[in-house]
DNA sequence: ATCCGACTTGGTCAATTGACATATTCGGGT
DNA sequence: ACCCGAATATGTCAATTGACCAAGTCGGAT
Protein backbone atom coordinates (compact mmCIF):
# COMPACT_ATOMS: atom_id res chain seq x y z
CA UNK A 1 0.00 0.00 0.00
CA UNK A 2 2.23 2.47 -1.26
CA UNK A 3 1.50 6.46 -0.87
CA UNK A 4 -0.13 8.20 -3.71
CA UNK A 5 -0.23 11.35 -5.08
CA UNK A 6 -4.04 12.84 -4.66
CA UNK A 7 -4.44 12.91 -8.38
CA UNK A 8 -2.87 9.71 -8.92
CA UNK A 9 -6.02 8.69 -7.22
CA UNK A 10 -8.33 10.82 -9.30
CA UNK A 11 -6.91 9.04 -12.07
CA UNK A 12 -7.52 5.70 -10.76
CA UNK A 13 -11.19 6.30 -9.68
CA UNK A 14 -11.82 7.51 -12.88
CA UNK A 15 -10.90 4.56 -14.56
CA UNK A 16 -12.32 2.58 -12.21
CA UNK A 17 -15.87 4.34 -12.30
CA UNK A 18 -15.76 3.87 -16.58
CA UNK A 19 -14.92 0.38 -15.61
CA UNK A 20 -18.00 0.44 -13.37
CA UNK A 21 -20.30 2.03 -15.76
CA UNK A 22 -19.42 -0.69 -18.77
CA UNK A 23 -20.09 -3.41 -16.86
CA UNK A 24 -23.49 -2.35 -14.51
CA UNK A 25 -24.45 0.47 -16.14
CA UNK A 26 -24.14 4.46 -14.71
CA UNK A 27 -27.12 3.65 -12.28
CA UNK A 28 -25.07 1.34 -10.01
CA UNK A 29 -21.82 3.63 -10.29
CA UNK A 30 -21.77 4.57 -6.68
CA UNK A 31 -19.43 6.19 -5.17
CA UNK A 32 -18.55 2.75 -2.78
CA UNK A 33 -18.81 0.76 -6.48
CA UNK A 34 -16.40 3.04 -7.30
CA UNK A 35 -13.87 3.13 -4.47
CA UNK A 36 -14.49 -0.64 -4.66
CA UNK A 37 -13.63 -1.31 -7.94
CA UNK A 38 -10.47 0.43 -7.14
CA UNK A 39 -9.33 -0.95 -4.02
CA UNK A 40 -9.83 1.94 -1.84
CA UNK A 41 -11.97 2.65 1.05
CA UNK A 42 -15.28 4.71 0.35
CA UNK A 43 -13.97 7.89 2.05
CA UNK A 44 -11.02 8.43 -0.08
CA UNK A 45 -13.63 9.19 -2.71
CA UNK A 46 -14.71 12.46 -1.04
CA UNK A 47 -11.08 13.64 -0.68
CA UNK A 48 -9.95 13.22 -4.00
CA UNK A 49 -13.50 14.41 -5.80
CA UNK A 50 -15.87 17.63 -4.20
CA UNK A 51 -18.91 15.19 -5.10
CA UNK A 52 -20.38 12.75 -7.34
CA UNK A 53 -21.10 14.57 -9.81
CA UNK A 54 -17.66 16.11 -10.02
CA UNK A 55 -16.23 12.92 -10.67
CA UNK A 56 -18.82 12.63 -13.85
CA UNK A 57 -18.17 15.61 -15.03
CA UNK A 58 -14.78 15.13 -15.66
CA UNK A 59 -15.47 11.22 -16.34
CA UNK A 60 -17.74 12.87 -19.23
CA UNK A 61 -15.15 15.79 -20.42
CA UNK A 62 -12.08 12.99 -20.64
CA UNK A 63 -14.45 10.30 -22.31
CA UNK A 64 -15.56 12.38 -25.08
CA UNK A 65 -12.17 13.75 -25.96
CA UNK A 66 -10.38 10.44 -26.19
CA UNK A 67 -13.05 9.27 -28.41
CA UNK A 68 -13.01 12.58 -30.71
CA UNK A 69 -9.06 11.28 -30.68
CA UNK A 70 -10.11 8.00 -31.78
CA UNK A 71 -12.28 9.23 -34.46
CA UNK A 72 -9.70 11.44 -36.04
CA UNK A 73 -9.03 9.23 -38.84
CA UNK A 74 -5.84 8.41 -40.41
CA UNK A 75 -6.52 7.24 -43.69
CA UNK A 76 -4.35 5.68 -45.97
CA UNK A 77 -4.42 8.17 -49.24
CA UNK A 78 -6.46 6.08 -51.65
CA UNK A 79 -7.31 7.65 -55.19
CA UNK A 80 -10.88 6.21 -55.57
CA UNK A 81 -13.39 8.14 -53.53
CA UNK A 82 -15.60 5.22 -52.80
CA UNK A 83 -12.67 3.33 -51.46
CA UNK A 84 -11.26 6.04 -49.24
CA UNK A 85 -15.01 6.82 -47.95
CA UNK A 86 -15.36 3.36 -47.38
CA UNK A 87 -12.35 2.34 -45.65
CA UNK A 88 -12.72 5.84 -43.25
CA UNK A 89 -16.03 4.42 -42.38
CA UNK A 90 -14.99 0.61 -41.57
CA UNK A 91 -12.26 2.21 -39.08
CA UNK A 92 -14.54 4.50 -37.78
CA UNK A 93 -17.21 1.95 -37.18
CA UNK A 94 -14.58 -0.28 -35.52
CA UNK A 95 -13.46 2.71 -33.32
CA UNK A 96 -16.99 2.87 -32.10
CA UNK A 97 -17.69 -1.12 -31.19
CA UNK A 98 -14.09 -1.91 -30.34
CA UNK A 99 -14.99 -2.68 -26.64
CA UNK A 100 -18.23 -3.67 -27.26
CA UNK A 101 -18.69 -2.72 -23.06
CA UNK A 102 -17.97 1.12 -23.83
CA UNK A 103 -20.42 1.49 -26.53
CA UNK A 104 -23.39 1.20 -24.23
CA UNK A 105 -21.92 4.52 -22.19
CA UNK A 106 -21.58 6.27 -24.42
CA UNK A 107 -25.77 7.25 -24.45
CA UNK A 108 -25.50 6.93 -20.89
CA UNK A 109 -23.15 9.43 -20.42
CA UNK A 110 -24.78 11.37 -23.00
CA UNK A 111 -28.71 11.26 -21.41
CA UNK A 112 -27.07 11.70 -18.03
CA UNK A 113 -25.72 14.78 -19.24
CA UNK A 114 -28.35 16.25 -21.05
CA UNK A 115 -30.71 15.77 -18.05
CA UNK A 116 -28.26 17.62 -15.71
CA UNK A 117 -28.50 21.33 -17.08
CA UNK A 118 -25.14 22.19 -16.18
CA UNK A 119 -23.74 19.56 -17.76
CA UNK A 120 -26.16 19.82 -21.15
CA UNK A 121 -23.19 22.03 -22.53
CA UNK A 122 -21.12 19.16 -22.55
CA UNK A 123 -23.31 17.04 -24.31
CA UNK A 124 -23.19 20.13 -27.52
CA UNK A 125 -19.56 19.86 -27.11
CA UNK A 126 -18.64 16.60 -27.62
CA UNK A 127 -21.45 16.69 -30.90
CA UNK A 128 -19.86 19.79 -31.95
CA UNK A 129 -16.83 17.86 -32.17
CA UNK A 130 -18.14 14.97 -33.90
CA UNK A 131 -19.22 17.17 -36.75
CA UNK A 132 -15.65 18.91 -36.75
CA UNK A 133 -14.19 15.56 -37.28
CA UNK A 134 -16.46 14.21 -39.91
CA UNK A 135 -15.97 17.87 -41.68
CA UNK A 136 -11.80 17.36 -41.87
CA UNK A 137 -12.35 13.97 -42.58
CA UNK A 138 -14.50 14.64 -45.66
CA UNK A 139 -12.22 17.36 -46.62
CA UNK A 140 -9.51 14.78 -46.28
CA UNK A 141 -10.80 12.13 -48.39
CA UNK A 142 -12.29 14.26 -51.24
CA UNK A 143 -8.55 16.09 -51.40
CA UNK A 144 -6.71 12.59 -51.55
CA UNK A 145 -9.33 11.22 -54.33
CA UNK A 146 -8.98 14.87 -56.34
CA UNK A 147 -12.73 15.55 -56.12
CA UNK A 148 -15.10 17.74 -54.48
CA UNK A 149 -18.14 17.18 -52.79
CA UNK A 150 -21.90 18.56 -55.08
CA UNK A 151 -23.28 18.72 -51.81
CA UNK A 152 -22.13 21.35 -48.49
CA UNK A 153 -20.07 19.32 -46.37
CA UNK A 154 -21.58 20.25 -43.16
CA UNK A 155 -24.64 18.66 -44.37
CA UNK A 156 -22.12 15.34 -45.42
CA UNK A 157 -20.92 15.94 -42.18
CA UNK A 158 -24.42 15.88 -40.42
CA UNK A 159 -25.40 12.67 -42.19
CA UNK A 160 -22.14 10.78 -41.01
CA UNK A 161 -22.30 11.40 -37.85
CA UNK A 162 -25.78 10.56 -37.65
CA UNK A 163 -25.61 7.32 -39.20
CA UNK A 164 -22.64 6.19 -37.12
CA UNK A 165 -24.72 6.94 -33.73
CA UNK A 166 -27.79 5.81 -35.15
CA UNK A 167 -26.05 2.63 -36.16
CA UNK A 168 -24.32 1.94 -32.60
CA UNK A 169 -27.41 2.71 -31.43
CA UNK A 170 -28.69 -0.06 -33.38
CA UNK A 171 -26.44 -2.44 -33.09
CA UNK A 172 -26.80 -2.80 -29.36
CA UNK A 173 -30.12 -4.01 -29.81
CA UNK A 174 -29.64 -6.76 -31.98
CA UNK A 175 -25.56 -7.45 -32.90
CA UNK A 176 -25.54 -7.85 -36.50
CA UNK A 177 -22.99 -6.51 -37.40
CA UNK A 178 -23.39 -7.58 -40.86
CA UNK A 179 -26.49 -5.65 -41.46
CA UNK A 180 -24.34 -2.80 -40.12
CA UNK A 181 -21.48 -3.33 -42.42
CA UNK A 182 -24.03 -3.39 -45.61
CA UNK A 183 -25.46 -0.40 -44.08
CA UNK A 184 -21.98 1.34 -43.76
CA UNK A 185 -21.34 -0.25 -47.51
CA UNK A 186 -24.35 1.13 -49.23
CA UNK A 187 -23.78 4.85 -47.46
CA UNK A 188 -20.16 4.87 -48.60
CA UNK A 189 -21.59 4.29 -52.30
CA UNK A 190 -23.73 7.24 -51.48
CA UNK A 191 -21.40 9.28 -50.81
CA UNK A 192 -19.22 7.97 -53.63
CA UNK A 193 -22.39 9.73 -56.08
CA UNK A 194 -22.05 12.89 -54.06
CA UNK A 195 -18.51 13.38 -55.19
CA UNK A 196 -17.31 15.05 -59.05
CA UNK A 197 -14.28 15.37 -60.49
CA UNK A 198 -12.12 18.49 -59.90
CA UNK A 199 -11.18 19.44 -63.62
CA UNK A 200 -9.34 22.52 -64.14
CA UNK A 201 -12.32 23.95 -65.57
CA UNK A 202 -14.73 22.59 -63.11
CA UNK A 203 -15.73 26.39 -61.58
CA UNK A 204 -18.99 26.19 -63.05
CA UNK A 205 -21.75 26.54 -59.80
CA UNK A 206 -21.80 22.68 -58.92
CA UNK A 207 -24.87 21.30 -60.00
CA UNK A 208 -26.37 17.60 -58.28
CA UNK A 209 -28.47 16.93 -55.27
CA UNK A 210 -28.71 20.02 -53.93
CA UNK A 211 -31.92 19.99 -51.52
CA UNK A 212 -34.77 22.97 -50.94
CA UNK A 213 -32.97 24.33 -47.73
CA UNK A 214 -31.34 27.20 -47.50
CA UNK A 215 -27.38 26.21 -47.24
CA UNK A 216 -27.37 25.04 -43.40
CA UNK A 217 -24.18 25.54 -41.96
CA UNK A 218 -23.11 23.77 -38.64
CA UNK A 219 -25.56 25.92 -36.02
CA UNK A 220 -28.06 27.63 -38.00
CA UNK A 221 -31.28 27.41 -35.33
CA UNK A 222 -29.89 28.22 -31.85
CA UNK B 1 -62.55 10.67 -4.04
CA UNK B 2 -64.49 7.78 -6.24
CA UNK B 3 -63.68 4.44 -5.92
CA UNK B 4 -61.39 3.66 -8.95
CA UNK B 5 -61.15 -0.18 -10.80
CA UNK B 6 -57.20 -1.17 -9.95
CA UNK B 7 -57.04 -1.30 -13.89
CA UNK B 8 -57.93 2.43 -14.15
CA UNK B 9 -55.47 2.72 -11.69
CA UNK B 10 -52.82 1.06 -13.24
CA UNK B 11 -53.25 3.24 -16.83
CA UNK B 12 -53.33 6.38 -14.81
CA UNK B 13 -49.99 5.13 -13.02
CA UNK B 14 -48.58 4.17 -16.54
CA UNK B 15 -49.40 7.92 -17.64
CA UNK B 16 -48.17 9.21 -14.72
CA UNK B 17 -44.49 7.93 -14.96
CA UNK B 18 -44.28 8.64 -18.51
CA UNK B 19 -44.77 12.27 -17.19
CA UNK B 20 -42.32 12.44 -14.74
CA UNK B 21 -39.60 10.47 -16.66
CA UNK B 22 -40.13 13.09 -19.58
CA UNK B 23 -40.25 15.77 -16.74
CA UNK B 24 -37.07 14.95 -14.45
CA UNK B 25 -35.76 11.54 -16.13
CA UNK B 26 -35.62 7.81 -15.42
CA UNK B 27 -33.65 8.07 -12.39
CA UNK B 28 -35.93 10.38 -10.72
CA UNK B 29 -38.93 8.10 -11.54
CA UNK B 30 -39.33 6.56 -8.44
CA UNK B 31 -42.95 4.92 -6.68
CA UNK B 32 -43.46 7.98 -4.58
CA UNK B 33 -42.72 10.83 -7.26
CA UNK B 34 -44.93 8.39 -9.61
CA UNK B 35 -47.65 7.87 -6.86
CA UNK B 36 -47.66 11.93 -6.16
CA UNK B 37 -47.88 12.91 -10.02
CA UNK B 38 -50.96 10.90 -9.90
CA UNK B 39 -52.39 12.70 -7.04
CA UNK B 40 -52.11 9.05 -4.77
CA UNK B 41 -51.06 8.01 -1.53
CA UNK B 42 -47.76 5.98 -2.43
CA UNK B 43 -49.21 2.60 -0.78
CA UNK B 44 -51.51 2.54 -4.21
CA UNK B 45 -48.48 1.36 -6.37
CA UNK B 46 -48.26 -1.94 -4.37
CA UNK B 47 -51.39 -2.72 -5.05
CA UNK B 48 -51.66 -2.07 -8.34
CA UNK B 49 -48.22 -3.21 -9.32
CA UNK B 50 -46.26 -5.99 -8.12
CA UNK B 51 -42.77 -3.99 -8.50
CA UNK B 52 -41.80 -0.95 -9.65
CA UNK B 53 -40.09 -3.06 -12.86
CA UNK B 54 -43.29 -4.51 -13.57
CA UNK B 55 -44.45 -0.68 -14.05
CA UNK B 56 -41.70 -0.13 -16.27
CA UNK B 57 -41.93 -3.29 -18.41
CA UNK B 58 -45.00 -2.38 -18.87
CA UNK B 59 -44.16 1.19 -19.80
CA UNK B 60 -41.74 0.11 -22.35
CA UNK B 61 -44.01 -1.89 -23.95
CA UNK B 62 -47.01 0.42 -24.38
CA UNK B 63 -44.55 3.05 -25.14
CA UNK B 64 -43.15 0.74 -28.24
CA UNK B 65 -46.71 0.09 -29.08
CA UNK B 66 -47.57 3.41 -29.54
CA UNK B 67 -44.20 5.08 -31.53
CA UNK B 68 -44.75 2.17 -33.84
CA UNK B 69 -47.75 3.12 -34.49
CA UNK B 70 -47.61 6.91 -35.40
CA UNK B 71 -44.68 5.04 -37.24
CA UNK B 72 -47.41 3.77 -39.60
CA UNK B 73 -47.38 6.50 -42.29
CA UNK B 74 -50.42 7.32 -43.66
CA UNK B 75 -48.89 9.10 -47.34
CA UNK B 76 -50.70 10.31 -49.10
CA UNK B 77 -50.61 8.51 -53.10
CA UNK B 78 -47.91 11.08 -54.81
CA UNK B 79 -46.76 9.88 -58.23
CA UNK B 80 -43.08 11.38 -57.83
CA UNK B 81 -41.11 8.52 -55.95
CA UNK B 82 -38.81 11.74 -53.91
CA UNK B 83 -41.36 13.71 -53.07
CA UNK B 84 -43.01 10.60 -51.40
CA UNK B 85 -40.42 9.23 -50.20
CA UNK B 86 -39.99 13.25 -48.70
CA UNK B 87 -43.21 13.68 -47.24
CA UNK B 88 -42.99 10.09 -44.96
CA UNK B 89 -39.95 11.36 -43.87
CA UNK B 90 -41.17 14.40 -43.26
CA UNK B 91 -44.01 12.75 -41.35
CA UNK B 92 -41.81 10.16 -39.33
CA UNK B 93 -39.48 12.89 -37.91
CA UNK B 94 -42.58 15.03 -36.93
CA UNK B 95 -44.30 12.12 -35.23
CA UNK B 96 -40.17 11.87 -33.41
CA UNK B 97 -40.51 15.01 -31.96
CA UNK B 98 -43.57 16.38 -32.04
CA UNK B 99 -43.77 16.43 -27.90
CA UNK B 100 -40.17 17.46 -27.31
CA UNK B 101 -40.12 16.33 -23.80
CA UNK B 102 -40.56 12.92 -24.57
CA UNK B 103 -38.13 12.48 -27.15
CA UNK B 104 -35.49 12.13 -24.51
CA UNK B 105 -37.47 9.37 -22.89
CA UNK B 106 -37.42 6.81 -26.30
CA UNK B 107 -33.50 6.54 -25.54
CA UNK B 108 -33.54 6.48 -21.38
CA UNK B 109 -36.17 3.58 -21.95
CA UNK B 110 -34.07 1.96 -24.35
CA UNK B 111 -31.05 2.17 -22.38
CA UNK B 112 -32.92 0.96 -18.77
CA UNK B 113 -34.18 -1.80 -21.40
CA UNK B 114 -30.56 -2.49 -22.45
CA UNK B 115 -29.39 -2.68 -18.84
CA UNK B 116 -31.86 -5.49 -17.79
CA UNK B 117 -31.08 -8.74 -19.02
CA UNK B 118 -35.02 -9.51 -18.33
CA UNK B 119 -35.99 -6.58 -20.58
CA UNK B 120 -33.18 -6.70 -23.39
CA UNK B 121 -35.41 -8.43 -25.23
CA UNK B 122 -38.33 -5.49 -25.81
CA UNK B 123 -35.66 -3.35 -26.70
CA UNK B 124 -34.82 -5.99 -29.51
CA UNK B 125 -38.30 -6.30 -30.39
CA UNK B 126 -38.48 -2.44 -30.39
CA UNK B 127 -36.52 -2.02 -33.17
CA UNK B 128 -37.68 -5.17 -34.88
CA UNK B 129 -40.62 -3.38 -35.15
CA UNK B 130 -39.02 -0.11 -36.42
CA UNK B 131 -37.36 -2.25 -38.88
CA UNK B 132 -40.86 -3.99 -39.84
CA UNK B 133 -42.51 -0.35 -40.42
CA UNK B 134 -39.58 1.21 -42.46
CA UNK B 135 -39.42 -1.85 -44.93
CA UNK B 136 -43.60 -1.53 -45.31
CA UNK B 137 -43.62 2.59 -46.16
CA UNK B 138 -40.82 1.95 -48.43
CA UNK B 139 -42.59 -1.13 -50.01
CA UNK B 140 -45.41 1.40 -49.90
CA UNK B 141 -44.03 4.22 -51.35
CA UNK B 142 -42.22 2.07 -53.99
CA UNK B 143 -45.50 1.00 -55.11
CA UNK B 144 -47.18 4.05 -55.40
CA UNK B 145 -44.40 5.88 -57.28
CA UNK B 146 -44.31 2.92 -59.72
CA UNK B 147 -40.96 2.49 -59.01
CA UNK B 148 -38.85 -0.34 -57.71
CA UNK B 149 -35.82 -0.67 -55.21
CA UNK B 150 -32.27 -1.25 -56.70
CA UNK B 151 -31.03 -1.84 -53.54
CA UNK B 152 -32.35 -4.84 -51.06
CA UNK B 153 -35.55 -2.98 -49.12
CA UNK B 154 -33.71 -4.42 -45.93
CA UNK B 155 -31.02 -2.75 -46.14
CA UNK B 156 -32.94 0.44 -47.04
CA UNK B 157 -34.90 0.46 -44.42
CA UNK B 158 -32.00 -0.88 -41.42
CA UNK B 159 -30.61 2.77 -43.31
CA UNK B 160 -33.70 4.60 -42.71
CA UNK B 161 -34.00 3.53 -39.08
CA UNK B 162 -30.53 4.71 -38.82
CA UNK B 163 -30.66 7.78 -40.30
CA UNK B 164 -34.06 9.14 -38.00
CA UNK B 165 -32.67 7.29 -34.89
CA UNK B 166 -29.12 9.24 -34.97
CA UNK B 167 -30.86 12.53 -36.17
CA UNK B 168 -33.30 12.33 -32.96
CA UNK B 169 -30.43 12.27 -30.60
CA UNK B 170 -28.11 14.27 -32.68
CA UNK B 171 -31.09 16.75 -32.41
CA UNK B 172 -31.49 16.33 -28.45
CA UNK B 173 -27.84 18.06 -28.23
CA UNK B 174 -28.23 20.94 -30.44
CA UNK B 175 -32.20 21.97 -31.17
CA UNK B 176 -31.17 22.35 -35.20
CA UNK B 177 -34.38 22.10 -36.82
CA UNK B 178 -33.03 23.42 -39.92
CA UNK B 179 -30.67 21.15 -39.74
CA UNK B 180 -32.20 18.09 -38.93
CA UNK B 181 -34.58 18.84 -42.33
CA UNK B 182 -31.55 19.75 -44.58
CA UNK B 183 -29.93 16.12 -43.66
CA UNK B 184 -33.52 14.58 -44.33
CA UNK B 185 -33.99 15.97 -47.83
CA UNK B 186 -30.32 15.22 -48.85
CA UNK B 187 -31.30 10.90 -47.45
CA UNK B 188 -34.98 11.62 -49.26
CA UNK B 189 -32.71 12.69 -51.99
CA UNK B 190 -30.72 9.38 -51.91
CA UNK B 191 -33.54 7.57 -51.81
CA UNK B 192 -35.07 8.80 -54.68
CA UNK B 193 -31.57 7.92 -56.78
CA UNK B 194 -31.65 4.06 -55.89
CA UNK B 195 -35.25 3.56 -57.63
CA UNK B 196 -35.63 2.77 -60.86
CA UNK B 197 -38.80 2.22 -63.38
CA UNK B 198 -40.96 0.02 -63.21
CA UNK B 199 -41.41 -1.34 -66.87
CA UNK B 200 -42.95 -4.11 -68.06
CA UNK B 201 -39.50 -5.29 -69.44
CA UNK B 202 -37.74 -4.30 -66.62
CA UNK B 203 -37.19 -8.38 -65.55
CA UNK B 204 -33.41 -8.21 -65.83
CA UNK B 205 -30.99 -8.15 -63.39
CA UNK B 206 -31.17 -5.20 -61.18
CA UNK B 207 -28.00 -2.64 -62.04
CA UNK B 208 -27.45 0.12 -59.71
CA UNK B 209 -25.14 0.71 -56.67
CA UNK B 210 -25.81 -2.83 -54.93
CA UNK B 211 -22.68 -3.41 -52.54
CA UNK B 212 -20.20 -5.72 -51.80
CA UNK B 213 -22.02 -6.98 -49.14
CA UNK B 214 -24.05 -10.51 -49.59
CA UNK B 215 -27.78 -10.25 -49.53
CA UNK B 216 -27.98 -9.37 -45.99
CA UNK B 217 -31.52 -9.64 -44.19
CA UNK B 218 -33.57 -8.22 -41.55
CA UNK B 219 -31.45 -10.76 -39.18
CA UNK B 220 -28.14 -11.83 -40.50
CA UNK B 221 -25.90 -12.69 -37.48
CA UNK B 222 -27.39 -13.98 -34.21
C1' DA C 1 -80.31 -5.62 4.73
C1' DT C 2 -75.95 -7.82 4.89
C1' DC C 3 -71.89 -9.90 3.82
C1' DC C 4 -67.89 -10.75 1.00
C1' DG C 5 -64.38 -9.22 -1.61
C1' DA C 6 -62.29 -5.50 -4.04
C1' DC C 7 -60.32 -1.18 -3.11
C1' DT C 8 -57.95 2.41 -0.01
C1' DT C 9 -55.01 4.31 3.50
C1' DG C 10 -51.53 5.57 6.80
C1' DG C 11 -47.63 3.93 8.92
C1' DT C 12 -43.35 1.30 9.12
C1' DC C 13 -38.99 -1.25 7.89
C1' DA C 14 -34.54 -2.64 6.02
C1' DA C 15 -31.30 -1.35 2.76
C1' DT C 16 -28.74 1.86 0.20
C1' DT C 17 -26.40 6.16 -0.71
C1' DG C 18 -23.90 10.58 -0.61
C1' DA C 19 -21.58 13.11 2.52
C1' DC C 20 -18.76 14.18 6.30
C1' DA C 21 -16.19 14.21 10.89
C1' DT C 22 -12.59 12.54 13.39
C1' DA C 23 -8.50 10.22 14.23
C1' DT C 24 -4.16 8.24 12.71
C1' DT C 25 -0.09 7.62 9.80
C1' DC C 26 3.38 8.76 6.70
C1' DG C 27 7.34 11.53 4.61
C1' DG C 28 10.32 15.08 3.45
C1' DG C 29 12.25 19.74 4.27
C1' DT C 30 15.10 22.07 7.75
C1' DA D 1 15.59 14.56 15.00
C1' DC D 2 11.35 16.89 14.39
C1' DC D 3 7.38 18.77 12.81
C1' DC D 4 3.78 20.21 9.61
C1' DG D 5 0.88 19.20 6.10
C1' DA D 6 -0.68 15.73 2.96
C1' DA D 7 -2.71 11.28 2.74
C1' DT D 8 -5.38 7.34 4.73
C1' DA D 9 -8.63 4.67 7.60
C1' DT D 10 -12.73 4.10 10.67
C1' DG D 11 -17.10 5.24 11.85
C1' DT D 12 -21.44 7.59 11.53
C1' DC D 13 -25.53 10.40 9.85
C1' DA D 14 -29.56 12.09 7.42
C1' DA D 15 -32.17 11.31 3.52
C1' DT D 16 -34.21 8.48 0.16
C1' DT D 17 -36.28 4.36 -1.69
C1' DG D 18 -38.68 -0.02 -2.63
C1' DA D 19 -41.48 -2.92 -0.31
C1' DC D 20 -45.19 -4.31 2.52
C1' DC D 21 -48.46 -4.82 6.51
C1' DA D 22 -52.61 -4.35 9.05
C1' DA D 23 -56.48 -1.98 9.49
C1' DG D 24 -60.07 0.53 7.38
C1' DT D 25 -63.97 1.57 3.74
C1' DC D 26 -67.03 1.08 0.09
C1' DG D 27 -70.23 -1.26 -3.34
C1' DG D 28 -72.90 -4.69 -5.24
C1' DA D 29 -74.68 -9.45 -5.42
C1' DT D 30 -77.76 -12.41 -2.89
Amino acid sequence: MTRLAAADRRAMLLDAALRVIARDGIAEATTRAITAEAGMPQSVFHYCFRSKDELLRELITVTVAELADRAELPTHPLPDIEQSVRAGLHALWKAIIDPPDKQLVLYEITTYALRNPELADLARQQYAGYLHAANRSLTAWAEQAGVRWTVPVPILARLLVTVIDGLGLSWLTDHDSAAALAVIDQFAAHLATLAEPLTTSSLHAAPGHATTSSGAVERSAP
